[in-house]
DNA sequence: CACAACCTTAGAGCGTAGTCTATAGTTGTT
DNA sequence: AACAACTATAGACTACGCTCTAAGGTTGTG
């Protein structure tokens, strides 16, 4: 698959698939046995990652948080324990999240009570 | 108050009161009586609404979002209608982001249980 | 009265996460 | 061969949310 035709399955721009590659999140390869380009060719892993990316980016993850969750999953470079401790510690910080939306969602609760009883 | 000791006891930074002044979400006001200085002075309600701020930029709302739910609070140009719309509107996303990050947590737990047995 | 410690505004600079433009080369269709 | 449609790289530009600097004025302490 080239550049476009990942863009479009997963609704990625192009510009932003090579700014992730930059960023180190994903990866594409180059066909050695075509001398004649260099385009990337991706596969359905970077498909998966992508779709990941997205949904990471949108629990607030930042790309560097995304690419140590990335490696915690696709990369051999790090051992089990390395790997165990990415995760533990953003399933963490997910917690805490869920903590402060909670407190954030009965605090608009109240506004909206105000509101509803015209103390405001 | 001056901007200092609401900065102190907020632990916002002055000149980051001073961005959020800009962008709308707080006033500080002039002391008439004195003519020797145009100090702002801040009182009770803008350390609530800075204390807010930091809770609601930490559930990952923008400025601007915060604007809306600060003016749907304490400010009087908005009907009741439209201040309901707003705050509902904001539960809304709140309780998107919760599924979202529920969603995350078991996908990172996933990720976890392969790395436990060694699939990945 | 010196001088540190505050206050103000305007505007520059920065990190993050894209988004777009320019340039140059390649591929596919007619 | 012409030409549209693709690809790559480098680098400029943008929006957001700060963060800092500069320049100038005010206040409080010794």
């Amino acid at each position: 698959m080239l550049i476009n035709e990942i863009a479009k399955i997963t609704g990625i721009s192009a510009h932003t698939i090579r700014f992730y590659e930059k960023s180190g999140l994903i990866e594409g390869k180059r066909d050695e046995s075509i001398t004649s380009n260099n385009y990337f060719h991706y596969d359905e892993e970077t498909i998966e990652k992508l779709e990941f990316i997205s949904d990471a980016k949108s629990v607030g993850f930042t790309i560097r948080e995304i690419g140590q969750l990335i490696d915690a999953w696709y990369n051999n470079r790090l051992s089990k324990e390395e790997k165990l401790s990415v995760l533990d510690e953003k399933l963490h910080s997910l917690e805490q999240k869920m903590k402060e939306i909670k407190e954030m969602k009965k605090q608009i609760d109240a506004f909206k009570k105000d509101v509803l009883n015209d103390k405001c």
